[in-house]
DNA sequence: CAATATACTTGCATCGTGCAATTACCTATG
DNA sequence: CATAGGTAATTGCACGATGCAAGTATATTG
């Protein structure tokens, strides 16, 4: 019975993996979000992303845009484009530099971001009417170092994986 | 200086709102493993799902594998046919029910779990190395309610979270 | 004042996704 | 036991998201 050689230590439990379990949460939620604002607003998830970006600045422009929420420049373009056709922000071209555009939410997209932050604040009461105080708080802060991690886990690669054992 | 009208308590911080926080860590970790099993293996993110749940059960009809990997069964159905392409997995016609058919792993798809497997717990361990073993006890228990809460809330859609006040 | 670099945009090819229609099969009913 | 209706899975097609090459406008540098 050399059982052991069929059972390696390299089991994954997709139900059990962290990434996977964050992830479906992440999704599951995500879904009536985006219902919502694309059936009232025919926004997409960038335009929404970039909308609640810009709601919380005077202005931006599309490089702080994408690093404010992980959008590649092309998606932030494209998110904006449809932002300015729905009415929703405006470009003005840069003072300083020309090569940019000072991305400003109008009033009307403050509208439209208020009503969709109405409903993201309800879904996350709703996730953390399940939690108590302390956990709330613990994953506050584990979340913070969890996201350092992932950053540094994509910047490296998956080659980077394979070998190295641990962190810093 | 009314200018409370302003000020509407419907904020919401994209990088303070616990969803996208939830979405980043994942999409971020995501990245490198969709990589590797991409180049390496020709596999579909739905693919690798499907390969990590067949990998864990001895066989498996469509409605099982979807009910696993929150897969609606047009992916599952195009998942099982690039796994059977490749190799990966076999589809038995079911014994009982010929509607249905046993999808189970081979014994090149196991292989190819287990490398993918490999990384996927490197990518975990990485995670859990910034958390105290206190703190991995709490977001283990944690996302287990919020698993369930988030999928209270996608089954009830964006209608239902506008007017209700908490949850049971 | 070229030459090169940067910020962003656009076009296009590709791929994933949602949905209607289809196939094959099972089950219940008269 | 025929058939009507339901269910599991698949396929085709249309559409939107995504990635990347190339383009435009502006800034910077030697």
């Amino acid at each position: 019975m050399r059982q052991a050689a069929t059972v390696p230590d390299d089991v994954l439990k997709l139900s059990a993996w962290l990434p996977y379990r964050l992830f479906l949460v992440a999704a599951q939620v995500a879904r009536p979000l985006e219902g919502f604002y694309g059936e009232a607003f025919g926004l997409s998830q960038a335009g929404w992303r970039i909308l609640a970006v810009i709601a919380e600045r005077d202005s931006a422009n599309a490089a702080e845009i994408g690093r404010a929420c992980a959008l590649d420049p092309f998606a932030v373009s494209r998110g904006i484009g449809q932002l300015v056709e729905l009415g929703f922000a405006v470009r003005r071209s840069g003072k300083l530099d020309r090569r940019t555009a000072a991305v400003s939410i109008t009033r009307s997209g403050r509208n439209a971001f208020n009503r969709i932050a109405a409903l993201g604040n309800a879904i996350e009461a709703r996730l953390l009417s399940r939690l108590t105080e302390a956990e709330q708080a613990t994953l506050g802060s584990a979340l913070t170092r969890l996201e350092a991690e992932s950053a540094r886990i994509d910047a490296g690669g998956w080659r980077a994986l394979l070998d190295d054992r641990g962190g810093s």
